[in-house]
DNA sequence: GTTAAAGTCTAGTAATTTAGTCGGGTATTG
DNA sequence: CAATACCCGACTAAATTACTAGACTTTAAC
């Protein structure tokens, strides 16, 4: 019941991005840097992100990535989504290949699967990245009050 | 993000059980056929839920299993917890193998998973299998009268 | 126009996990 | 004592994951 590193990487990297662009495109060796994530397996997960729209790249030199929106608009789900398939504990509940059950109605284990699907998709579909950044800077805020160091470059490894 | 075999047959076959067990010692061959499950990956399944008391064994002919307890005490979260371990988004918020990240209470991505992570455990431990059983006696009830045949043996491949 | 910094694209592959199978036990009962 | 059923550990095939490698294209700056 894990995800794999393709939504967690790219929700990192998506936060990252959301945390950096203001000075214009980032580019991959940078968040692959911060992030700690091996940069040609980045760029896998941002082509598909690109392809989605949640990302929009800058060919050449002093190129790199901007947010396919603005981040107030990108819900962590759309990225989850994107980069995993649909969200959901079973098969019989993801609407993707759905090999429909012989008796969906009438199957009680998968209404549990239904609930379950559900309440995930509630909480990512809630939280946009401009939450998670937020978020973020009022945590580095608090700690600069108490005379900690800036430590928001240090991610999970999640 | 699916749950394994482990977990989505556990759940059926413990079901099975708690709608089945009111004559005795349940056989696992029986489940196995009503469930469509191999027998002998169920034994696995069952020799966990023993050891960690969800199941009784009854050895001998005609011998089986029974549920350990009330099927209004026995919660889907305990079930799948023990089949699949911690039900967790990423590892960094499991409690098992938890190699403690770097700076946790600033990763703001680690409270993304600690919110999915609370909101799965909270439908999981919120259900019985008392519940399943009284829906699904609802649901054959509500049938019944429809004049639909029973189907509550066809199972979700879920 | 050359060069260096970037993204783009396609394959391939090593490691891990999953989902079982197999074969032999041991206990209990009719 | 034979049938039934649980118990246990080792093994394995298939699938998935998590990358790596390398060739190519685009663009900015000199």
């Amino acid at each position: 019941m894990k995800l794999s590193t393709r939504g967690r990487y790219g929700l990192r990297a998506m936060f990252d991005l959301a945390m950096n662009q203001s000075q214009g495109p980032v580019p991959l060796n940078e968040i692959a840097g911060r992030q700690n994530i091996s940069e040609s397996y980045l760029e896998q997960l941002f082509a598909i992100m690109r392809k989605a729209g949640l990302v929009k790249s800058v060919r050449g030199a002093y190129g790199g990535y901007l947010l396919g929106a603005p981040s107030d608009k990108i819900y962590i789900g759309q990225i989850l989504r994107t980069l995993e398939g649909n969200i959901a504990p079973a098969d019989c509940v993801s609407n993707e290949d759905a090999p429909e059950c012989l008796d969906a109605d009438a199957c009680v284990t998968r209404m549990i699967w239904e609930k379950i699907r559900d309440s995930i998709n509630q909480v990512v579909d809630s939280i946009t990245l401009e939450d998670m950044v937020r978020q973020q800077k009022k945590i580095d805020h608090e700690n600069y009050k108490k005379g900690i160091e800036n430590n928001s470059a240090i991610q999970c490894n999640g």
